[in-house]
DNA sequence: ACCTGAACACCGTTCAAGT
DNA sequence: ACCTGAACACCGTTCAAGT
């Protein structure tokens, strides 16, 4: 048997445009290299000619998200260098929320793809001409990457639903529901804060966390820190 | 047929130990209601008697080792606050990363259970002995789960292999072959620090990371912030 | 209530074969 | 080189049945 088919159809961007939909659709646990298959239109194992297993698959996936991030723009001399690592953080963050499925995969491989290079590159350049040394660029670099990746998780964490997460506003009202529930009893004051923990997991929030790691880092930048924090609130 | 072999010789406890030990030997992709149900001697469906469904196994499962860590330790008001919170944070890395296959986990269920509530109302108690107010506190206690969640995957996802990770020495050195490979032409920067990067991915970094973290949420906790950043050095 | 066998609708991956 | 059908060794979950 073994009808070819016609030959030459496939290309591994389209694997993955098609990984890309399934991930938007059906969450992280619904990218498989049979429905990727089956949405191309090929038999399963056709997928083997151009990615070696399925992490291959997905690092390719996660690596492409990151690509999404124009990171020229942040090496503009004439913005304030604090200023430009907060800017790449956030763009960061918009990215990989708006397509949560992706943070469940970061977990999984390593983030070495040629576009994770090139953020980490960028990063180091801005920190460069914030002068730090390249010691305390490197370390800065990790801190930021850390933040940045802890941050998306827990707010992905909440979202139960695939797919684009809804409005901000939205979002707080669902979180409310559950804290409300925190007994009072036993953890008096996780119950205490539940209301401003519901308010609070925005994107305000994570400029505020983004704001408080840069003081720690770069103390000399920070202007009066605490009128930061106190302005953030209301 | 149905034989009902003996009754009430299983108990939700028993079916955990069986995943704890699949998690630690096969990782987190190897935790499978079949190989649980297996490892205890019973049909894959019995284990339904005793959860709804692989996520609340998978929820228990991450709920329990939170659980190995003791809170009480930390509410001794002898010691300094910030020292509390660099001592619970530091505890709660050393226990995820003893059992690295938790951290993916931890990424796809929420942390709501008894013992991760736990450890967030040690770590508001802790933060208002600091003289934080309950927002403050709020805020401050995300921006530590984060913090320590972020960096407990990054450090995880350098590891390949399930299992209890080798000692820090080891995988330092293990980095460092794949921190080489990065091309100079391409990245020149992330080439430049790339010695460094490999060698300061471990409990030092954790806690100078933290020590961050801290001086931007507590400037005036701060014992000269610089000079720490430059005696985690040497 | 607790456990069973059997089945359903899936997986990732390999292999020999066809063009 | 690129794709196929078929198979292997797995999944989570449901259902009717037995005690």
């Amino acid at each position: 048997m073994a009808r070819p088919g016609p030959r030459r159809t496939l290309s591994p961007d389209q694997l993955l445009d098609a990984a890309q939909e399934l991930l938007a659709e059906r969450g992280a646990g619904g990218v498989s290299i049979r429905g990727i298959a089956a949405r191309v239109g090929v038999a399963p194992n056709a997928v083997y000619t151009y990615f070696p297993d399925k992490a291959a698959v997905l690092g390719a996936l996660v690596d492409g998200v990151l690509g999404r991030v124009d990171q020229t723009r942040f090496l503009d001399p004439e913005m304030p260098w604090r200023e430009r690592v907060i800017a790449l953080a956030v763009a960061l963050r918009d990215e990989l929320l708006a397509d949560p499925g992706i943070v469940a995969l970061m977990g999984g491989v390593p983030l070495h793809g040629p576009n994770a290079m090139a953020v980490g590159e960028t990063l180091l350049e801005v920190l460069s001409a914030g002068g730090l040394d390249a010691e305390d660029a490197a370390r800065a670099s990790y801190l930021l990457t850390v933040y940045v990746l802890g941050a998306v998780s827990l707010e992905v964490a909440e979202l139960e639903q695939p797919g684009p997460p809804p409005p901000e506003a939205d979002r707080v009202a669902a979180r409310a529901v559950g804290f409300a529930m925190v007994p009072v009893d036993r953890y008096p004051r996780s119950a205490a804060v539940a209301a401003t923990m519901a308010r609070y997991i925005t994107r305000d929030q994570f400029e505020w966390g983004l704001e408080r790691v840069l003081d720690g880092l770069a103390p000399e930048t920070a202007s009066s820190p605490r009128d930061v924090a106190k302005a953030g609130r209301k």
